[in-house]
DNA sequence: AGCATCAGTTCCTTTTTGGAACTCGCCGAT
DNA sequence: ATCGGCGAGTTCCAAAAAGGAACTGATGCT
């Protein structure tokens, strides 16, 4: 399979790669979610290449995740803010820095701190079960397959 | 910047994507907690070169989310297995997955059912904050610098 | 007129992927 | 004892993506 045909699979994590999945996708996300807008922001924050950075914004435009907003005209300029798609991509980002602030940190500990506006506490990510509330871990998920999708899957 | 220096970063994002933002390292995982285990099982299903799949799993067993277990002596055969590191990974797959369901599915829906196998209920994932257990989104959290990385963060 | 800013685009080189065939150790059947 | 098959890779080459640096185009500032 082709990286490009990902988005015929049936498979949402493979269908969501699709969108996000492209190397510093994620990155761009991650400033835009502290509040990174500009073209030229997001591409000296990240050191990526104009070219790939001009990509990646396109995509995520494409599948509106990032809405281009008119902010001055004349010389005409255009910024990327999160749409509410974006937005919900917020917990994978937040997963992924406190797993590398658990497993990859140095002496020095975690580079940024996130506390939680409204309890005030250090904010440490749980996946919870939006039902019971419990936490849950990958233990407790049973995986069936749609039966609309039983011809093509295993 | 260059795509192998972002594990020297100072961002717990960028390093862990040093460590499964590769392409195709994540559909392994996903693979890796449907229980699958073996080489020719990954590539059979993923349809990826095993030239990459045997770069990623080697990547992904170098940083322990995945280790390498014999199975069988005579002809010597080793499989590959979830560690608690791998396993702590879940929360980001599920929420990638849940994202797709959500936006990109068709008429048929999810290809995948998650229950909650404690309540039962079809698993909607939430972050919540371990202290407090409230629902977190994107506004509710502070991001503040480390001092210790004052002198290389804005 | 000349320089600067922002959001890209263009051109060319270096890395990564993709695709297919090949290796190696061993088993079991002919 | 040779032949084919299995499982887990490795090798080789072509195609696609990323890296680097320079260039464009509208406008505003001095």
């Amino acid at each position: 399979m082709r990286w490009q045909e990902l988005d015929q699979q049936p498979c949402s994590l493979a269908r969501t790669l699709a969108v996000v999945g492209d190397r510093w996708t994620l990155l761009v996300l991650r400033d835009a979610f502290l509040g990174v807008r500009r073209f030229e922001a997001f591409q000296s924050r990240l050191g990526v290449t104009r070219h790939v950075l001009s990509d990646r914004l396109t995509k995520l435009v494409t599948h509106s995740v990032l809405e281009k907003r008119v902010y001055q005209e004349r010389p005409r300029r255009e910024e990327y803010r999160l749409t509410e798609r974006g937005r919900e991509l917020h917990p994978v980002i937040l997963h992924l820095v406190q797993w590398g602030d658990r497993h990859l940190a140095d002496e020095r500990g975690a580079p940024l701190f996130h506390r939680h506006h409204q309890c005030g506490h250090r904010l440490q990510a749980r996946l919870t079960c939006a039902h019971c509330g419990e936490h849950v871990e990958a233990r407790d998920v049973d995986v069936a397959v749609n039966p609309a999708f039983a011809d093509v899957l295993p």
